[in-house]
DNA sequence: GCCGTTTTCGGCCCGACTGTTTTCAGTCG
């Protein structure tokens, strides 16, 4: 099945417990802002504070292996934001699996307390008188403070603060939500419809990381402009799915959906809309360090323009904005501070892979297996989408539930296939087949030779160690007759973690055998992931954005994996069903 | 704690909304 059940899998544990092999970067990262939290907590000096949550930022999303670094006994590389002292921090965690300062911090302010800033309202100077004036260490306190009506007695707090507490903290323990994608865009698109109907509008667009396709979407940030902010700003709070205005200004608005998601909406004069939507499509990291660019050019960055003193310089559209600090537009989805600025400034922004320049899909599924329509409505619908071949690739027996196929079935559909006729449209004959524990393959080698595209995949056995997980990956990218690697991580997205492997040598591997590793578009897997979309361009791999439509509609999901390719700086050639057919042919003779 | 063709010291992104105050602190994005 595309989508297995889930399972239950240990999130990784903190970096500072016990000392263990495996020190990972979101493990260093995570112990970066545990100590921002609690010197925030402890009114420590705020730049101090900041330059660890900034660590925190670039660690997370570095592609680089630091423990692995150092327990080779290599330097790390000098790295932006990272000084003397943070490295030897990043050195004491690497090797002990500990770091000392946040150990020390711990026993000043009880860790437990940090866990209070998660909650919507309470930032550190409310949690630390909170802490000192009524010793609430926990939610479990925090609630019962304000159920009994302590907290409106403290100078500053009041009855309606008590009140948004006690009312955000049982929200919490209902479990803050991210959505995927295409949910998000379900929420999103009907609303700025409904804005987009306001007398007086001009411009309603959506950004924010469902513009940046983000993976995963926190809420949905909509920016407008309107001749009268205010009326847009009350028909916003009208909005029939609305449970509950969290805020309500002139120019900026929050909303909570009845479905729990939370919908801001920036509204500006027009000629401020490309600042504005610079600015409300983020990241934060990535307007911070443009903002930083414009005052070291003695200029000011917000979201009204791009200020000389009083003067504005830029703002009506992104592209102004840009091009004022000498840059060229930078598509939304490298928007992440991970270089995008320094690579535009250089003249080396990639051109990034579009939705058209798709010729192909390689991955798809029919009634023959799990499904739902046939050979060949698969293949006018996908002719319809304007691609030019489709690889049918059902699954291996091993996959029962979903009905997968013995050598007998796969050669009949083989025969089916090469009858079914579609003008101007090419079918592959596929299979998706199993790999099994000790890396072997779930069909016999006689019947997948007769296929022109075979694409191995993870369906079982997701807690094997990361050495035997990666080995039998390994294994299976070796066989002579396999030509890609189907969702590398075997995550699904807010559901399942990825299983334990090691990518850089999967990437390599596939790199020198000639394999593809397949983005798979699936708006609940989106894996490969974007930081290993670059690993495999800088290694040399091609990645191949396919579909694992089950359905017709499910061809759309390609939009998806494109903005997930895009997230990792894909071009039209490193993605290999940009390849016209004979092209691809010969790239698979190989 | 980081960083530097304005600096090795003195800066560090910017503005809106809420609630509790009577001019602003705290929080958020």
């Amino acid at each position: 099945m595309h989508v297995p059940r889930p399972t239950a899998s240990p999130r990784a544990a903190g970096a500072t417990r016990a000392p263990r092999t495996g020190v990972h970067n979101a493990d260093i990262a995570r112990c970066f802002e545990d100590i921002a939290d609690l010197l925030e907590i402890g009114d420590e000096n705020p730049f101090r504070i900041r330059a660890y949550r900034n660590a925190a930022r670039i660690i997370g999303e570095l592609q680089l292996d630091l423990a692995g670094q150092i327990q080779g006994g290599r330097d790390l590389p000098k790295i932006a934001g990272i000084g003397e002292d943070l490295t030897g921090k990043i050195a004491e965690i690497a090797t002990t699996g500990h770091c000392a300062l946040l150990e020390r911090l711990r026993k000043t302010v009880p860790s437990a307390v940090a866990e209070l800033l998660k909650i919507p309202g309470l930032g550190p100077r409310r949690v630390r008188t909170l802490y000192r004036e009524l010793d609430v260490k926990s939610m479990e306190q925090l609630l019962a403070a304000a159920r009994e009506g302590r907290i409106r007695a403290i100078p500053g707090f009041g009855e309606k603060t008590e009140a948004n507490i006690q009312q955000a903290v049982e929200a919490r323990l209902l479990k803050p939500r991210r959505y995927t994608l295409h949910v998000a865009a379900q929420y999103a698109e009907p609303f700025v419809r409904y804005l987009r109907d306001t007398p007086g509008v001009i411009r309603v667009v959506i950004g924010g990381s469902l513009r940046r396709m983000r993976e995963s979407i926190g809420d949905i940030d909509i920016i407008a402009t309107a001749r009268s902010s205010t009326r847009l700003m009350d028909r916003f709070v009208s909005y029939p799915e609305v449970k509950e205005v969290l805020s309500h200004g002139p120019t900026r608005s929050s909303v909570l959906l009845q479905s729990g998601m939370q919908v801001d909406l920036r509204v500006v004069p027009d000629e401020s809309y490309g600042a504005a939507l610079h600015y409300f499509t983020g990241s934060k990291g990535h307007n911070i360090a443009m903002r930083r660019l414009a005052q070291q050019r003695g200029l000011k960055l917000n979201e009204y323009g791009l200020f000389r003193g009083r003067t504005r310089v830029a703002g009506a559209s992104e592209e102004s904005v840009f091009g004022a600090l000498s840059l060229p537009f930078i598509p939304p989805e490298l928007r992440e501070n991970s270089g995008e600025i320094e690579a535009a400034g250089g003249g080396r922004l990639p051109v990034l892979v579009e939705l058209r320049d798709l010729r192909g899909d390689l991955h798809s599924h029919t009634r023959w297996t799990d499904g739902q329509n046939t050979v060949k409505e698969m293949a006018e619908a996908a002719k319809a989408r304007g691609l030019t071949y489709l690889a049918i690739t059902d699954h291996s027996r091993r996959l029962a539930a979903a009905h997968g196929l013995d050598p007998r079935r796969l050669l009949d559909q083989i025969d089916e296939i090469a009858a079914i006729k579609v003008r101007g449209f090419t079918l592959l004959r596929g299979i998706e087949v199993d790999i099994l524990e000790d890396g072997t393959l779930d069909l016999p080698d006689s019947v997948l030779a007769r296929l022109d595209i075979v694409i191995a995949a993870v369906h079982s056995r997701f807690n094997l160690s990361r050495e035997r997980q990666t080995a039998r990956i390994l294994k299976a990218l070796g066989h002579p007759l396999v030509t890609m690697l189907a969702h590398p991580l075997g995550r699904l997205i807010g559901v399942r973690e990825p299983y334990e492997v090691d990518m850089l040598k999967i990437v390599r591997q596939a790199a020198h055998r000639g394999r593809f590793l397949e983005l798979n578009a699936h708006p609940e897997r989106l894996d490969l992931h974007d930081v290993h979309c670059r690993m495999a361009k800088e290694e040399g791999a091609l990645v191949a954005v396919n579909s694992d439509a089950h359905s017709v509609q499910q061809l759309d999901n390609l939009k998806y994996g494109i903005g997930q390719a895009r997230r990792g700086w894909l071009e039209k050639t490193d993605v290999a069903n940009t390849r016209t057919l004979p092209e691809l042919r010969r790239l698979l003779r190989k």
